[in-house]
DNA sequence: TTAGAACTGCACCGGTCAGTGCATTCTACT
DNA sequence: AGTAGAATGCACTGACCGGTGCAGTTCTAA
């Protein structure tokens, strides 16, 4: 059907392989030669379609933070300003904890702070494309909460950062850096001292 | 006087060498011989004195945590529960940020996230040598703000880790992991804003 | 002054790896 | 059937780097 539907599968069966082997290893120790062999392609084929190296990480790094984009604002999105809010921020902070402590996600946040110094440009791409529109996101249902009377709130964007401040910083400290898993109770447990805290300073009652 | 004199000292400087290239390019990219040169050190030296790159990397790391843990607890133990909460908060909200956005300890952190998939070790290494005591020791002040009626709090090491949690994710978020510098003004806005939602959370009035 | 330890400079080995060249095979479209 | 573009397999180069060996030098302690 489509005339280039080989190489398109091709093309997302590498980027997928680089993934887990940059993730795995590192981009320094991660081999061109054991991406094609994972992706089950001959090593000209990534060169192809990718020229080197570096241009085919930043590829398998910008597909992983769009991804991780739609999901996390899929979460934010959920967060309805006519419930409950307590039900509400509960619910959302549990989605986005769930996104947060995603395989892939901690992999990514690994080598963005591992890669960092040599490729200056990803950090703004990722952060702009994807951190950002969640806040800003986020920071809109909080708005909408507060005009619904829920919350008591005077700068929408700070209380965002702050909701997502009180969730992401306890995980990355406990799960040290995503080494370790988080069991459910103790996400749960995070979650809820984060939106009680969360409501204790911006509630309304 | 002291008989191996020349020794520690060719052996800080190495650490010292050592630190500065490994934040500068990273674990894997930075060469033992580039380390010799800025310690102005043959590079036999280095291997006299600790054995192989990675026993290097390690000595390097947690002379620079326990560096940072000295700094932080002295930050913390400043919170004299006798004070007016608001001040004495701000006051050590603003001591931690500042070794928080520190150079040094942006590079520590980022060479840990890089590297933690091949020296998990060195992960609870750091983390119970510094992060954790730092938490206790703020946990404790807590206590004892609220003991002095300052404060009300349940669980004094959760409050500390949200109050951690309000100053540090934020700055990991602006200061794009350390690779751009926090202006002043914006380092006291975020600690004026999280000692700000601690105090509606956690404050007596 | 002398013995011994630490340090130096240099050359070398072995291994890894990014990227290229080339001849061949496969696949899709006409 | 035929052709062009994509994919393959393989061999190869050029560079880098961790680690070692060795011969010579400097420093220190007695």
């Amino acid at each position: 059907m489509t005339t280039t539907r080989g190489r398109i599968d091709k093309r997302q069966a590498i980027l997928d392989a680089a993934f887990t082997v940059f993730a795995r290893d590192g981009y320094r120790p991660a081999s061109v030669d054991t991406v094609a062999a994972t992706a089950g392609v001959a090593k000209h084929t990534i060169y192809n379609h990718f020229g080197d190296k570096q241009s085919l990480f930043r590829a398998a790094v910008s597909a992983l933070a769009d991804d991780a984009l739609t999901r996390n604002l899929a979460a934010v999105e959920s967060l309805r300003p006519d419930r409950d809010p307590a039900e509400a921020l509960t619910e959302v902070g549990r989605k986005l904890a769930e996104c947060y402590c995603d395989e892939k996600s901690w992999a990514l946040r690994r080598l963005l702070h591992a890669e960092l110094a040599s490729m200056l440009e990803l950090q703004d791409i990722v952060r702009e494309r994807a951190t950002d529109k969640v806040n800003d996101a986020l920071a809109d249902r909080l708005a909408r909460l507060a005009l619904a009377g829920h919350l008591r709130i005077t700068d929408p964007a700070v209380a965002a950062e702050q909701f997502g401040a009180l969730l992401t910083a306890p995980f990355d400290a406990r799960s040290r850096l995503g080494t370790r898993k988080i069991p459910a109770k103790e996400l749960a447990e995070v979650t809820q001292n984060a939106v009680q805290t969360f409501l204790r300073a911006f509630g309304n009652q």
